[in-house]
DNA sequence: GATGAATGAGGATTCATTCAT
DNA sequence: AATGAATGAATCCTCATTCAT
C-alpha cells in the first residue's frame, strides 16, 4: 500500500482509493457551497447532504469546518495562484505576458467558478479567517503585477501612484466579472459562465488592458 | 419651544428623540458589522454590544435581524441608488455626466464605507437575501448606464456586445476599491479610505473612462 | 367594613374612577386570555393589545401577571364559589336546593363564558398556580355537597362509596359543557353558549340529578 | 445477522434499537408533561431533563416541539380512538355495546393516566394547536355515539335534542375522572387511579348509563 | 469509512418586569 | 395613568464536533 502522504509519481490526474473520491466530491460540494454562502452562510449538515452524507462522515476526510475550508481554498486558489506566481517570474515581453496572464487566469477561473467568489469572500472578511494561503501569494503577486506595469503605465501616461490602483481595477474587473455572473443571470437571464461569454470578456480584458497601457491622442 | 407632537420645521437632520438616537446608532453599527461580516456571521449580539446595548434591546427597534439588515440596506442604499437614478434620468451630454456620476459615487461611497461592501455582500449571495432594494434599482440602472454608453463605445471601437461588460467593469473597479480597502491596508499599511487616495481612484476613474470611450489609435 | 379605596357608598354597581373601568377591561381581557390559552399561553402584551394599552402599562393596575390571574380567579370564581357555600350551608330542602344549585351555577357560569374554563385550566394544572382561591373552597363546597347527597344517593342505590363520584361527575358534566362550547362551535356550528342551549342543559342537568337520586326500578 | 431492511417477525412488541428506547421514553416524558401543564407550559428542556438528556438530543429524534407534541397525540390519542371508531362501527346491540365502550375506553384512559388530560388541554384550547388527530376523529366518533344513543334516549324519556348532551355529559364524566385524578389526591390524599377506584367509577359509569337510558319510573 | 446519538456553545427571539419620562 | 426603552431570564432551535458502533 502506498503511503498516503508521499503520492506516487502516476496517476497524478486521477484519484484512486474511493476514500479520495469521497474527498474530491466534498471539495467540490465545499467550494459551491462556501462559494454561493460565505464560510459563515455554509453548513456542514448542506455540503453532506449534496454528497449524499450525512454530516460527522466529513470528519473522516476532514478535520474541522476551518481546516475543509483551507482545504478548498489551497486546492482551488493553489493552482491560480501558483500560476500566476510563475507567469510572472517568467515576464521577459511583458505586453505578451499581459495579455497570456489575462487568459489563463481567465481559463482558470472560468474552470471553477467558485473560486472568484470564494477570493471575493475573503477580501470582504478583510481575510481574517484563516487564509495564509491567499495572504502568502497576493502580496508578491500584486507588488509583480505593479512592477511589471509600472514602466508601460508610466509610458501611457499615468502617475506613479496610479499603477496600484491600475492593478486593483483589473484585478476587480476579472473577479468582479464571475463575482456578478449568478446575479446576473438571475437578473437578465444571460449566462456571463457560457463560454462564449467568457470568451468575449477575455477579450476584453485585454482590450481593456491596451487601452489602459497605450497613450491616449490628445484630445484636438 | 415647539410642542413635541408637532414637529418644528428645523432639526430635521438631526434625530430628536432618545430612542431615534439610538436607532440611528444600531444602524451604523449593523452597517459596520453587516459588511465585514455579511448577513451570517454578523450576531445581534455583537451589534448590541457595539451601542452598548444587551442584545433584546435592539427589538425595541427592530422586528428582527432581517429587518434590521433592511433597513441598513434601504438607509445606506436608498439614497445611493437614488441618486444614480436621479443622475442618469437627467443625462444630456452624456460625457460630463460620466465624470459627475463617478464622482457623486465615490463620494457617497466613500462617506459610508460599508456600503459598498453590503452591495458586495449582496453580489455575492445571488441578491437572494430579501434585497429588493438592490434588485428593484440595480436593472434600470444598469441598463441605463448601458444606454448611456451604447453611443459612446460604439464610436470608441467597442462591439456592441461589449457594453454591457463596459458598464459592469466600471462597477466592479468602483465598488471594488471600497471592498478592498480593509484587506489593502491590512498587506500594505495604506489607507485607501483616506481622503486623498480616494480623490485619486476619482481622477483614475474618469480617466479609465475616457479610456474606455475614446478611439484608441491604430497601432502603426 | 369600608372599602380598601374609600368606595362612597353609592354607585356600588358601576366603577367611578377611569382607572377603575381601565383595570375591568383589563380584567375581562385577561379572563378571555386566560381561559382560552392558559396562564403560560397567555402574554401580558397580548391582554394589554386587547384592551388598546402597552404591555408595561398593565403594571399600574395589578402587581404582576400572578396578581392579575389571582384577580380574574377571584373576580370570576369568588362569587361563585361564595354562591356555592351560602346555598350550600343553608340547604334544608335537598331536593329543591339540588334543583336552584344547578340553576344558580348554570346561570353564574353562562354570564362568564370563561370562568369554567378557567377552573378547568386549573384542575388540569392540578391547583398548582397559586390558586387559595380554588383551594379554599372546593375542598369545603365539595364535602357539603357530598353530605347533601349522600342519603339521597343512598336511598336511590348507591352505594356509599360512589357518592364522591356522583357529585365530581355532576360537576364535571357542568364545567365540560361550558369547556367544550367553544370546539362544538368549531365543530358543528352550533354555539353551546346561546341562551336556548344553556337552558336546554340546565333543564339537562336537573333531568339528569333526578335520574341519578332516583331508584331505578328493578329490571324485570 | 437479520437483513436490515427485512424486519423479523418476532419482537414487534419491543424496540429494537437504543435509539428507538430513547424515543420512547422522551415520549413517556412528553405525555406526562404535556399532560400537566399543557403545550405552552412546557419545556423542551424539562422533557429532556425527565430522560437524562439535554435538551439538543431531542432534536435527534423529533423535529420540532409542535412535532413532539404531535406524535404524543398520535402515540396515545391514535389506539383509543381508533378502538372507539372500531367498536363503534361494529355496534349491534347496543346496550351491550355501551358498557363495552365504557369499559373498554376506563381500561385505555386508565394504562395511559396522561391522555385523557391531553384530550382536555386540546378541547380547552378549541383544538386550534395542529390537531387533525383529533379532529379527524372526533367528529365521527361523537355522531355516531349520537346515532347509537338515539333510539334509546328517545325510549327512556329524553327529547331528540337532548341527544347530544347526553353523549357529551358522559364524555365528560369519563374523561374529567382522569383530568381531576391529580387535584383530587391533592385534596384528599384519595388516589383515583387506583385500580380499584378506577374498577368503581367503571361500574359507577355503566349504572350512569344504564339510569340516562331508563325510562324513570313516575314519582308516586 | 459511515452514521446514529449526544452535547456544549451559541443565536435569534420572547417575555415579564422595571424605570424614567 | 401611559409608555418608550432597556434587560435578565428563558425558550426553541442550530451547529460543529465527538464517540461508540
Amino acid at each position: 500500500m502506498q503511503s498516503a502522504t508521499t503520492t506516487p509519481e502516476i496517476s497524478r490526474d486521477r484519484p484512486r482509493r474511493k476514500g479520495e473520491i469521497t474527498r474530491e466530491r466534498i471539495l467540490d460540494a465545499a467550494e459551491t457551497l462556501f462559494a454561493e454562502r460565505g464560510f459563515e452562510g455554509t453548513t456542514l449538515r448542506d455540503v453532506a447532504a449534496s454528497v449524499g452524507l450525512r454530516n460527522p462522515s466529513l470528519y473522516n476526510h476532514f478535520d474541522s469546518k476551518e481546516s475543509l475550508y483551507a482545504a478548498v481554498l489551497e486546492r482551488d486558489l493553489g493552482p491560480l495562484l501558483r500560476l500566476l506566481v510563475d507567469m510572472v517570474e517568467q515576464r521577459r515581453e511583458a505586453t505578451a505576458e499581459a495579455e497570456k496572464i489575462i487568459a489563463a487566469a481567465m481559463q482558470v477561473l472560468a474552470a471553477r467558478p467558485g473560486v472568484a467568489r470564494l477570493v471575493q469572500h475573503e477580501i470582504l472578511s478583510g481575510g481574517q479567517r484563516l487564509t495564509p494561503v491567499l495572504r502568502d501569494y497576493i502580496v508578491p503577486i500584486l507588488s509583480t503585477a505593479h512592477e511589471m506595469s509600472e514602466d508601460r503605465a508610466l509610458a501611457a501616461g499615468w502617475e506613479k501612484d496610479d499603477v496600484p490602483l491600475i492593478v486593483l481595477a483589473m484585478l476587480h474587473v476579472v473577479v468582479g466579472f464571475f463575482t456578478m455572473a449568478p446575479l446576473y443571470k438571475d437578473l437578465n437571464g444571460i449566462d456571463l459562465l457560457a463560454e462564449s461569454a467568457v470568451a468575449r470578456q477575455t477579450r476584453f480584458l485585454i482590450e481593456l488592458s491596451e487601452r489602459l497601457f497605450t497613450q491616449l491622442q490628445p484630445p484636438r
